[in-house]
DNA sequence: TCTATGTTTCCATAGTAATAGAAATACAGA
DNA sequence: TCTGTATTTCTATTACTATGGAAACATAGA
């Protein structure tokens, strides 16, 4: 679906919008607390409380946009974090903000906000 | 609507929606290029080739989330990127991917992706 | 006050997203 | 092969989003 985009601000956008919803980014969140191990899909499901399919659809999005990836291990799916995907995510965000103009300053983000 | 929201994961999820769409990402790639000076309506317009009325349900979006300020000139609308509510939303992605978890490595995120 | 211009609001529509119950599929173990 | 558990897919529903034309509103200037 988006195999090495030519016009990657759509894929930056699409990957926000992938993170655009609580129950993504709490998905996102508890990865992240778990990396890199990750979690089995039974256990996002009992730590956020959604439905089975409902949690199958939001994972599907976020394996489109690869913020997730999935690896079989016997009858259980093992969710991970994509760190890569991340890394470039946080990058663009950091060179708009950044570098591109100056409107934030780098030393900020490392602080809890104000 | 955000009012010093007390569960802030959901007000940081509406932030990444608002940066969801192509035409609200240009539209924040737009106004931080301009920063500090910002741009007024008609020129987003030019420069994006969105309807009017299309333009303005955009630049409610990220008013609503406070991605973006408005104040008036004249007949004009100048809009500037919001550089505090960027700076949290950056600031959260850092925490989030490189403190809490050590899943992305700080320096990487000034890199132009590998 | 009238007019011109910039911008929003109203209205409508087509498309997409979030949700969930039930059925189907995948795998492991007996 | 049968059974049980994990997960997805099917089907459906409700709600939201993106979009744009037309009308309304706001401001400046004549």
């Amino acid at each position: 679906m988006h195999p090495a985009d030519a016009e990657p601000i759509a894929h930056y956008a699409d990957m926000f919008a992938a993170m655009g919803t609580e129950s993504r980014l709490r998905i996102m969140q508890l990865l992240l607390s778990a990396h890199p191990e990750g979690l089995v899909v039974g256990e996002i499901q009992a730590q956020l409380g959604l439905s089975a399919s409902n949690l199958s659809h939001h994972l599907d999005k976020l394996k489109n946009e690869e913020l997730v990836a999935v690896q079989r291990e016997g009858t259980f799916l093992r969710c991970r974090a994509n760190t890569a995907a991340l890394q470039r995510l946080l990058a663009f965000l950091y060179a708009e903000c950044c570098q591109r103009s100056c409107a934030v300053s780098p030393k900020s983000i490392l602080k809890p906000a104000s």
